[in-house]
DNA sequence: TAATTATTTCGATATTTATCTAATTAGTTA
DNA sequence: TAACTAATTAGATAAATATCGAAATAATTA
């Protein structure tokens, strides 16, 4: 089991959750100097015991703090071994992308070509804005087998499916470097890979 | 300056407020893969662009991310120096007391004194329980110099001004370790810094 | 066993906050 | 300059939550 998985995306929510507060921020930094009853902490915050409970609990769920039970008190303690292992969980950078991972990343894409696609998979208009032109020309892109050559004529038969200003299609191509072009030739920039 | 003083206790505060949301921290994730606009991040976590713009706000608020005009955008992106910056800090555990700065660590003692000195100052009774017991022993002791020697007598005669059990309050100050005994005579623990 | 005590749970309340729509602002394109 | 667009702000609402007092629980002492 990688390390990744022991720090899962509802654990950190839970952790960041458990430090969300000022209170409890001040309780954490108390447990750091010695263990306190919850009487104690209490006095301490000038809060009534139960909200104490309430704090505690949380913190507890997030692994944060424990209890032992000592004759009348229970005696919480940081558990310090928690914070290090999140602290050192944010510190590798290539684990941050994971907290996105249920995202569907091709949501925007879909929601650009769902405004601008007629239901015959025409273009209403091809969109001014960068981003968008962008995702429309990807879009298009797929028509395009990878790897294979394509005449100036055979290109515009294909641009013509979705447009019929082919020239401003087949220019930005070559603009946003989806499509190269030499001695009247076109092809895919990216040989393979495309989605 | 100390490093200390760079991450003070607000905003540690606002760093973790910033960080206890499910659909911030996805945009912390997608963030550290590439930028992306308000409107990108709307869509791929289907919320409306203003809530976008809420969350962004308290990221940035908290030095999480940045943003950069671009051409109709507002590009953002990950700061991840404020991310490392937090994540050492919670590393250095000598830095966690300081959470707990603010807070009167005598609260507690007062308040049980409070509540079993009577106004002349002796005690209405020996608290029975461990904690507050040794609150009341701790004030007692300071009636005693560091460093002096008593003979049980007189030390009979300062316990006699809190309460008529002279025989307890002299048994516990050995068992709590306040004071020491030998030859018949007693002395704190101690030999200075009290408080 | 009865009384006492620290803690937790329950139920209620007030504050905070995540989200939306509508309106405004800032900046771009034609 | 006029029209358009992305982002933000304002205002409203619903959900989450921090806090308290009262009641219940668990454990200790007398």
């Amino acid at each position: 089991m990688t390390e990744s998985a022991l720090t899962s995306d509802e654990q950190l929510l839970t952790f960041f959750k458990a430090l969300a507060d000022a209170n409890r921020l001040k309780i954490v930094g108390l447990l750091a100097q010695q263990p306190y009853t919850v009487e104690q902490l209490a006095a301490l915050l000038n809060l009534r015991p139960p909200t104490i409970s309430h704090h505690l609990k949380l913190l507890s769920e997030a692994g944060l703090v424990s209890a032992r039970a000592e004759s009348y008190y229970n005696l919480y303690k940081l558990e310090s071994g928690m914070l290090e292992q999140i602290a050192r969980h944010l510190l590798a950078q290539d684990k941050l992308p994971s907290m996105a991972a249920e995202v569907d990343l091709e949501a925007y894409d879909r929601m650009v070509l769902r405004n601008v696609l007629l239901p015959d998979g025409r273009l209403k208009v091809i969109p001014a804005q960068r981003k968008k032109r962008e995702v429309v020309l990807r879009h298009i892109l797929k028509s395009f087998q990878p790897g294979r050559h394509y005449t100036e004529k055979q290109v515009n038969d294909i641009l013509s499916r979705f447009h019929d200003d082919t020239a401003t299609l087949r220019r930005e191509m070559i603009v946003y470097k989806l499509m190269k072009r030499s001695e009247g030739e076109y092809w895919r920039t990216d040989d393979q890979d495309q989605s």
